[in-house]
DNA sequence: TTGCATGTTCCGGA
DNA sequence: GTCCGGAACATGCA
């Protein structure tokens, strides 16, 4: 699932249940998903140490442990996951923090993204790869210098996480349904109006679905509609539309979003 | 059995 | 250099 709105909810959830005690031990259960490390020299680095300071950029989920940074990231199906009794570890849990009072496991079913960890900036740039600024709260002027420059297709210019980071396919589809725009249309042939109403759209997307630490499929929403291969678009009731735009699924209405 | 899945990276080609 | 599509990664589900 993750995308900027679930990871904004992973930091809260982090905050809530990973910070304010030190980490008593590390469970490296499937060293495959600490990339950067071996697994004696990452809980080295955090066996003890409070994590501090849980931040997000994009779909990166960071906190400080003592002298170096913990950075996360959930692929396509990574999360987090607390339990304070003693139940059996979960098959897909693939690193475990051990505090006095329970256990806050990194999950993840397929295994893309992963666990680094950094003690500098080019080490940290190093894992994550160059990142635009943060979708959430992006300025319209900025976002119509990153986005309105480019040549690709608009969706895949969103997705780019170099250009702005945070935005996955279901953002991105569900901005461009509500600003009204084809998701396949050039980029930098977006008039200025039309930009300023996917910035202003984004960012609404954007601060809703962190309330609620997902993008919710709801009534009224792109998302709550997508998963059907029959469904009407929410807004008109036109049949959508799906293809295929910067390797992943795109879905839009015919008649909302004319090219 | 086949195709598909909300992410990223790498490669070849236009 | 830019942009695109396709494949790869690993796993489960319809």
């Amino acid at each position: 699932m993750p995308e900027l709105p679930d990871v904004e909810g992973f930091r809260r959830y982090l905050s809530r249940y990973g910070t304010g005690r030190p980490i008593r031990s590390v469970d490296v259960r499937d060293g495959d998903l600490l990339r950067n490390h071996p697994p004696q020299s990452f809980r080295r680095a955090l066996e003890g140490r409070t994590l501090t300071r849980p931040r997000r950029h994009g779909k990166w989920l960071l906190a400080t442990a003592g002298d170096a940074e913990v950075l996360m990231h959930f692929g396509m199906t990574g999360l987090l996951k607390w339990s304070a009794g003693d139940e059996d570890p979960h098959p897909h849990d693939r690193i475990v923090l051990e505090f006095a009072n329970g256990r806050l496991a990194y999950r993840n079913m397929r295994k893309f993204g992963g666990v680094w960890l950094a003690r500098s900036d080019p080490e940290r740039e190093r894992a994550t790869g160059r990142l635009g600024p943060d979708a959430d709260g992006l300025e319209r002027d900025e976002f119509r210098d990153l986005v309105g420059r480019r040549r690709g297709r608009v969706k895949a210019v969103l997705m780019k996480q170099d250009v702005l980071a945070g935005v996955g396919n279901l953002l991105a589809d569900e901005a461009l349904w509500r600003a009204r725009i084809h998701p396949g249309c050039p980029a930098n042939r977006l008039s200025e109006r039309r930009l300023g109403a996917l910035h202003r759209e984004l960012q609404d997307v954007v601060r809703r679905s962190n309330r609620r630490g997902r993008i919710p499929p709801d009534p009224g929403w792109l998302t709550g509609a997508r998963d059907d291969r029959k469904s009407k678009c929410p807004r008109c009731g036109t049949g959508l539309r799906w293809t295929t735009i910067g390797g992943r699924t795109a879905c839009w209405c015919p008649r909302c979003q004319r090219r």
